[in-house]
DNA sequence: CCGATCAGTTTGAAAAGCAAACCGACTCCC
DNA sequence: GGGAGTCGGTTTGCTTTTCAAACTGATCGG
Protein backbone atom coordinates (compact mmCIF):
# COMPACT_ATOMS: atom_id res chain seq x y z
CA UNK A 1 0.00 0.00 0.00
CA UNK A 2 1.67 2.88 -1.31
CA UNK A 3 0.03 6.03 -3.22
CA UNK A 4 -3.52 5.35 -2.17
CA UNK A 5 -6.70 7.31 -3.74
CA UNK A 6 -7.83 9.17 -0.68
CA UNK A 7 -11.09 7.35 0.08
CA UNK A 8 -13.58 6.75 2.95
CA UNK A 9 -13.20 3.07 1.56
CA UNK A 10 -10.33 2.56 2.24
CA UNK A 11 -10.30 4.23 5.43
CA UNK A 12 -13.12 1.81 6.62
CA UNK A 13 -11.14 -1.21 5.32
CA UNK A 14 -8.35 -0.11 7.12
CA UNK A 15 -10.76 -1.02 10.51
CA UNK A 16 -12.72 -4.17 9.40
CA UNK A 17 -11.01 -5.26 6.27
CA UNK A 18 -8.26 -7.73 7.72
CA UNK A 19 -9.72 -11.54 7.25
CA UNK A 20 -12.17 -12.12 10.15
CA UNK A 21 -12.77 -8.56 11.82
CA UNK A 22 -16.03 -8.68 9.63
CA UNK A 23 -17.06 -12.05 11.00
CA UNK A 24 -16.08 -11.20 14.50
CA UNK A 25 -18.69 -8.43 14.64
CA UNK A 26 -21.17 -10.79 12.96
CA UNK A 27 -20.78 -12.66 15.80
CA UNK A 28 -21.38 -9.85 18.04
CA UNK A 29 -24.25 -8.61 16.76
CA UNK A 30 -25.53 -12.24 17.19
CA UNK A 31 -24.72 -11.54 21.30
CA UNK A 32 -21.88 -14.07 21.09
CA UNK A 33 -19.53 -11.82 23.07
CA UNK A 34 -16.95 -14.04 24.86
CA UNK A 35 -13.39 -15.04 23.22
CA UNK A 36 -13.81 -18.89 23.01
CA UNK A 37 -17.42 -18.56 21.99
CA UNK A 38 -15.72 -16.04 19.13
CA UNK A 39 -13.30 -17.89 18.08
CA UNK A 40 -15.33 -21.44 18.09
CA UNK A 41 -17.94 -19.50 15.81
CA UNK A 42 -15.23 -18.82 13.24
CA UNK A 43 -12.59 -21.02 13.29
CA UNK A 44 -10.24 -18.62 13.20
CA UNK A 45 -6.57 -19.42 15.52
CA UNK A 46 -6.56 -17.99 18.57
CA UNK A 47 -3.59 -15.95 18.05
CA UNK A 48 -5.24 -14.04 15.24
CA UNK A 49 -8.51 -13.63 16.98
CA UNK A 50 -6.95 -12.05 19.66
CA UNK A 51 -5.03 -9.46 17.50
CA UNK A 52 -8.05 -8.80 15.28
CA UNK A 53 -10.41 -8.19 18.91
CA UNK A 54 -7.24 -5.78 19.93
CA UNK A 55 -7.69 -4.07 17.00
CA UNK A 56 -11.24 -3.64 16.73
CA UNK A 57 -11.29 -2.04 20.92
CA UNK A 58 -8.73 0.26 19.49
CA UNK A 59 -10.24 1.75 16.61
CA UNK A 60 -13.14 2.19 19.05
CA UNK A 61 -15.48 -0.30 17.30
CA UNK A 62 -15.94 -2.93 20.07
CA UNK A 63 -15.03 -2.40 23.65
CA UNK A 64 -13.74 -4.71 26.39
CA UNK A 65 -15.70 -5.04 29.34
CA UNK A 66 -14.92 -7.54 32.36
CA UNK A 67 -17.96 -9.96 32.59
CA UNK A 68 -16.92 -11.20 36.39
CA UNK A 69 -13.83 -10.73 38.50
CA UNK A 70 -12.35 -13.47 39.99
CA UNK A 71 -11.16 -15.24 37.67
CA UNK A 72 -10.73 -11.39 35.53
CA UNK A 73 -12.91 -12.26 31.95
CA UNK A 74 -13.53 -10.04 29.58
CA UNK A 75 -16.48 -9.55 26.62
CA UNK A 76 -16.38 -7.51 23.78
CA UNK A 77 -19.19 -5.28 23.19
CA UNK A 78 -20.03 -3.33 19.90
CA UNK A 79 -19.06 0.58 20.39
CA UNK A 80 -21.84 2.75 18.71
CA UNK A 81 -19.47 3.32 15.76
CA UNK A 82 -19.71 -0.65 15.93
CA UNK A 83 -23.33 -0.74 15.93
CA UNK A 84 -23.44 1.73 12.86
CA UNK A 85 -21.26 -1.03 10.99
CA UNK A 86 -24.64 -3.10 10.72
CA UNK A 87 -25.77 -1.79 7.46
CA UNK A 88 -22.26 -3.57 5.64
CA UNK A 89 -23.04 -6.31 7.11
CA UNK A 90 -26.85 -6.51 5.82
CA UNK A 91 -25.51 -5.58 2.34
CA UNK A 92 -23.19 -8.21 2.49
CA UNK A 93 -25.43 -10.42 3.36
CA UNK A 94 -27.80 -9.84 0.45
CA UNK A 95 -25.28 -10.03 -1.96
CA UNK A 96 -24.81 -13.66 -0.70
CA UNK A 97 -28.24 -14.48 -0.36
CA UNK A 98 -28.52 -13.49 -3.76
CA UNK A 99 -25.72 -14.98 -5.33
CA UNK A 100 -24.01 -17.43 -3.63
CA UNK A 101 -26.81 -19.50 -1.27
CA UNK A 102 -29.96 -19.39 -2.81
CA UNK A 103 -31.48 -20.97 0.65
CA UNK A 104 -29.80 -17.90 3.09
CA UNK A 105 -28.38 -19.30 6.34
CA UNK A 106 -29.66 -16.20 8.18
CA UNK A 107 -32.87 -14.17 7.98
CA UNK A 108 -34.18 -10.96 9.66
CA UNK A 109 -37.88 -10.69 10.59
CA UNK A 110 -38.09 -6.68 10.66
CA UNK A 111 -40.64 -5.18 12.62
CA UNK A 112 -43.47 -4.75 9.82
CA UNK A 113 -43.88 -8.34 9.82
CA UNK A 114 -41.90 -9.63 6.49
CA UNK A 115 -38.48 -10.80 6.03
CA UNK A 116 -35.72 -7.79 5.52
CA UNK A 117 -34.95 -7.29 2.33
CA UNK A 118 -32.03 -4.45 2.81
CA UNK A 119 -31.91 -1.87 0.04
CA UNK A 120 -29.70 1.23 -0.27
CA UNK A 121 -31.49 4.25 -0.45
CA UNK A 122 -31.01 7.99 -0.78
CA UNK A 123 -31.80 9.42 2.87
CA UNK A 124 -33.18 12.42 1.29
CA UNK A 125 -35.54 11.21 -1.27
CA UNK A 126 -35.32 7.48 -0.53
CA UNK A 127 -35.10 6.54 -3.77
CA UNK A 128 -32.68 3.83 -4.50
CA UNK A 129 -29.11 4.41 -5.01
CA UNK A 130 -28.36 2.99 -8.41
CA UNK A 131 -24.88 3.13 -10.51
CA UNK A 132 -27.61 5.69 -13.11
CA UNK A 133 -28.56 7.59 -10.60
CA UNK A 134 -25.12 8.44 -8.99
CA UNK A 135 -22.84 11.44 -10.13
CA UNK A 136 -19.31 11.11 -8.48
CA UNK A 137 -17.68 14.17 -7.37
CA UNK A 138 -13.98 14.57 -5.98
CA UNK A 139 -12.73 16.84 -3.37
CA UNK A 140 -9.40 16.76 -5.25
CA UNK A 141 -9.92 16.67 -8.76
CA UNK A 142 -6.23 14.83 -9.46
CA UNK A 143 -8.01 11.44 -8.84
CA UNK A 144 -11.30 11.82 -10.93
CA UNK A 145 -11.62 8.94 -12.30
CA UNK B 1 -10.86 -21.41 8.90
CA UNK B 2 -11.90 -24.63 9.95
CA UNK B 3 -15.40 -25.37 11.13
CA UNK B 4 -17.61 -22.32 10.18
CA UNK B 5 -21.14 -20.84 10.98
CA UNK B 6 -22.76 -21.37 7.52
CA UNK B 7 -23.60 -17.47 6.23
CA UNK B 8 -24.17 -15.40 3.66
CA UNK B 9 -21.69 -12.84 4.72
CA UNK B 10 -18.89 -15.33 4.83
CA UNK B 11 -19.58 -16.52 1.09
CA UNK B 12 -19.58 -12.67 0.42
CA UNK B 13 -16.39 -12.35 1.87
CA UNK B 14 -14.62 -15.11 0.05
CA UNK B 15 -15.40 -13.31 -2.89
CA UNK B 16 -14.56 -9.86 -2.38
CA UNK B 17 -12.86 -10.24 0.94
CA UNK B 18 -8.87 -10.34 0.27
CA UNK B 19 -6.98 -7.58 0.65
CA UNK B 20 -7.39 -4.69 -2.49
CA UNK B 21 -10.57 -6.49 -4.19
CA UNK B 22 -12.99 -4.44 -2.84
CA UNK B 23 -10.52 -1.40 -4.00
CA UNK B 24 -11.02 -2.66 -7.02
CA UNK B 25 -14.29 -2.79 -7.55
CA UNK B 26 -13.68 0.97 -6.37
CA UNK B 27 -11.72 1.33 -9.16
CA UNK B 28 -14.04 -0.34 -12.15
CA UNK B 29 -16.84 1.59 -10.69
CA UNK B 30 -15.45 4.92 -10.67
CA UNK B 31 -14.83 3.81 -14.75
CA UNK B 32 -10.87 2.71 -14.33
CA UNK B 33 -10.44 -0.91 -15.91
CA UNK B 34 -6.94 -1.42 -17.23
CA UNK B 35 -4.43 -3.21 -14.91
CA UNK B 36 -2.16 -0.02 -15.11
CA UNK B 37 -4.25 2.08 -14.28
CA UNK B 38 -5.81 0.42 -11.26
CA UNK B 39 -2.10 -0.58 -10.06
CA UNK B 40 -1.42 2.74 -9.91
CA UNK B 41 -4.37 3.92 -7.98
CA UNK B 42 -4.08 1.40 -5.20
CA UNK B 43 -0.62 1.07 -5.26
CA UNK B 44 -0.80 -2.74 -4.99
CA UNK B 45 1.82 -4.93 -5.77
CA UNK B 46 1.13 -6.00 -9.32
CA UNK B 47 1.22 -9.66 -8.60
CA UNK B 48 -1.51 -9.68 -6.05
CA UNK B 49 -3.49 -7.50 -8.40
CA UNK B 50 -2.99 -10.11 -11.13
CA UNK B 51 -4.10 -13.15 -8.54
CA UNK B 52 -7.63 -10.64 -7.15
CA UNK B 53 -8.85 -10.07 -10.56
CA UNK B 54 -8.45 -13.32 -11.73
CA UNK B 55 -10.33 -14.59 -8.67
CA UNK B 56 -12.92 -11.83 -9.06
CA UNK B 57 -13.19 -12.72 -13.30
CA UNK B 58 -13.55 -16.74 -11.53
CA UNK B 59 -16.33 -15.82 -8.97
CA UNK B 60 -18.62 -14.40 -11.88
CA UNK B 61 -17.52 -10.44 -10.43
CA UNK B 62 -15.85 -8.64 -13.01
CA UNK B 63 -15.25 -9.90 -16.80
CA UNK B 64 -11.64 -9.68 -18.81
CA UNK B 65 -12.64 -8.06 -22.48
CA UNK B 66 -10.41 -7.59 -24.71
CA UNK B 67 -10.22 -3.93 -25.64
CA UNK B 68 -7.21 -4.15 -28.62
CA UNK B 69 -5.49 -6.46 -30.86
CA UNK B 70 -1.86 -6.18 -31.68
CA UNK B 71 -1.27 -5.75 -29.29
CA UNK B 72 -3.79 -8.11 -27.50
CA UNK B 73 -5.11 -6.12 -23.94
CA UNK B 74 -7.56 -6.55 -21.81
CA UNK B 75 -9.76 -4.33 -19.57
CA UNK B 76 -12.08 -5.44 -16.61
CA UNK B 77 -15.52 -4.46 -16.34
CA UNK B 78 -18.30 -5.41 -13.79
CA UNK B 79 -20.80 -8.14 -14.49
CA UNK B 80 -24.54 -7.86 -13.25
CA UNK B 81 -23.97 -9.47 -10.17
CA UNK B 82 -20.69 -7.26 -9.66
CA UNK B 83 -22.52 -4.02 -10.04
CA UNK B 84 -25.05 -5.39 -7.54
CA UNK B 85 -21.72 -5.06 -4.92
CA UNK B 86 -22.01 -1.12 -5.00
CA UNK B 87 -24.41 -1.20 -2.07
CA UNK B 88 -21.47 -2.78 -0.24
CA UNK B 89 -19.33 -0.16 -1.27
CA UNK B 90 -22.13 2.45 -0.54
CA UNK B 91 -22.48 1.40 2.84
CA UNK B 92 -18.38 1.17 3.56
CA UNK B 93 -18.10 4.66 2.17
CA UNK B 94 -21.00 6.23 4.53
CA UNK B 95 -19.58 4.76 7.93
CA UNK B 96 -16.03 6.10 6.53
CA UNK B 97 -17.39 9.39 6.09
CA UNK B 98 -18.59 9.07 9.49
CA UNK B 99 -16.41 8.02 11.36
CA UNK B 100 -12.96 8.53 9.60
CA UNK B 101 -12.77 11.81 7.25
CA UNK B 102 -15.69 14.21 8.18
CA UNK B 103 -14.43 15.85 4.60
CA UNK B 104 -15.57 13.36 1.96
CA UNK B 105 -12.68 12.67 -0.18
CA UNK B 106 -15.79 11.90 -2.96
CA UNK B 107 -19.21 12.32 -2.70
CA UNK B 108 -21.99 11.27 -4.75
CA UNK B 109 -24.58 13.53 -6.09
CA UNK B 110 -28.02 11.18 -6.40
CA UNK B 111 -30.77 12.13 -9.19
CA UNK B 112 -32.95 14.41 -6.44
CA UNK B 113 -30.05 16.88 -6.61
CA UNK B 114 -28.82 16.19 -3.10
CA UNK B 115 -25.27 14.53 -2.02
CA UNK B 116 -26.27 11.11 -1.29
CA UNK B 117 -26.42 9.80 2.53
CA UNK B 118 -27.20 6.25 1.70
CA UNK B 119 -29.75 4.13 4.22
CA UNK B 120 -30.24 0.68 4.59
CA UNK B 121 -34.04 0.10 4.66
CA UNK B 122 -36.64 -2.78 4.49
CA UNK B 123 -37.68 -3.20 1.11
CA UNK B 124 -41.41 -3.85 2.13
CA UNK B 125 -42.54 -0.95 4.54
CA UNK B 126 -39.36 1.40 3.69
CA UNK B 127 -38.34 1.62 7.45
CA UNK B 128 -34.47 1.85 8.18
CA UNK B 129 -33.11 -1.57 9.14
CA UNK B 130 -31.95 -0.97 13.14
CA UNK B 131 -30.64 -3.27 15.60
CA UNK B 132 -33.39 -3.25 17.76
CA UNK B 133 -36.17 -3.64 14.18
CA UNK B 134 -34.67 -6.70 13.52
CA UNK B 135 -34.85 -10.30 14.75
CA UNK B 136 -32.70 -13.20 13.14
CA UNK B 137 -33.90 -16.45 12.48
CA UNK B 138 -31.44 -19.29 11.89
CA UNK B 139 -32.16 -21.90 9.16
CA UNK B 140 -29.77 -24.34 11.21
CA UNK B 141 -30.80 -24.10 14.98
CA UNK B 142 -27.52 -25.54 16.13
CA UNK B 143 -26.19 -21.67 14.70
CA UNK B 144 -28.58 -19.98 16.82
CA UNK B 145 -26.75 -17.02 18.99
C1' DC C 1 17.43 0.76 -33.92
C1' DC C 2 15.85 3.08 -29.49
C1' DG C 3 12.60 4.13 -26.26
C1' DA C 4 8.03 3.84 -24.53
C1' DT C 5 3.50 1.38 -23.31
C1' DC C 6 1.11 -2.23 -21.27
C1' DA C 7 -0.25 -6.61 -18.94
C1' DG C 8 1.29 -9.25 -16.62
C1' DT C 9 5.29 -12.95 -14.35
C1' DT C 10 9.49 -13.90 -11.66
C1' DT C 11 12.40 -13.43 -7.68
C1' DG C 12 13.99 -13.38 -2.99
C1' DA C 13 13.26 -11.63 1.46
C1' DA C 14 9.98 -10.09 5.11
C1' DA C 15 5.43 -10.47 7.22
C1' DA C 16 1.29 -12.76 8.38
C1' DG C 17 -1.29 -16.89 9.05
C1' DC C 18 -1.85 -21.35 10.98
C1' DA C 19 -2.68 -25.55 14.46
C1' DA C 20 -1.45 -27.11 18.50
C1' DA C 21 0.54 -26.76 22.89
C1' DC C 22 0.99 -24.13 26.80
C1' DC C 23 -0.08 -20.81 30.84
C1' DG C 24 -2.31 -18.64 34.91
C1' DA C 25 -6.06 -17.81 37.61
C1' DC C 26 -9.48 -19.48 39.17
C1' DT C 27 -13.94 -23.18 40.35
C1' DC C 28 -16.04 -27.61 41.11
C1' DC C 29 -16.25 -32.03 42.89
C1' DC C 30 -14.94 -35.84 45.41
C1' DG D 1 -6.13 -31.61 49.20
C1' DG D 2 -5.83 -33.27 44.44
C1' DG D 3 -7.41 -33.66 39.72
C1' DA D 4 -10.20 -32.13 36.06
C1' DG D 5 -12.39 -28.35 33.73
C1' DT D 6 -13.13 -23.35 32.16
C1' DC D 7 -11.62 -19.29 30.07
C1' DG D 8 -8.79 -15.70 27.83
C1' DG D 9 -5.38 -15.42 25.99
C1' DT D 10 0.29 -16.22 24.56
C1' DT D 11 4.04 -19.07 22.62
C1' DT D 12 6.06 -22.09 19.30
C1' DG D 13 7.54 -23.76 14.94
C1' DC D 14 6.13 -24.12 10.39
C1' DT D 15 3.68 -22.73 5.96
C1' DT D 16 1.64 -19.35 3.12
C1' DT D 17 1.07 -14.75 1.52
C1' DT D 18 2.67 -10.30 0.67
C1' DC D 19 5.83 -7.14 -1.02
C1' DA D 20 8.93 -4.14 -4.10
C1' DA D 21 11.59 -4.34 -7.74
C1' DA D 22 13.21 -6.34 -11.78
C1' DC D 23 12.06 -8.64 -15.80
C1' DT D 24 9.40 -10.39 -20.16
C1' DG D 25 7.18 -10.21 -24.57
C1' DA D 26 4.35 -8.10 -27.87
C1' DT D 27 3.96 -3.85 -30.34
C1' DC D 28 4.23 0.96 -31.86
C1' DG D 29 6.33 5.54 -33.05
C1' DG D 30 10.15 8.02 -34.59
Amino acid sequence: MKNQRPCSIAGTLAVIGEKYSVLVLREVFFGVRRFDAIARNLGAPRDVLAARLRHLVEAGVLERVPYQERPQRFEYRPTRAGRELRPVLLTLMAWGDRHISEHPPVVFEHDCGTDLKPVVVCKHCGGEATSRSLTPRFADPEWAA
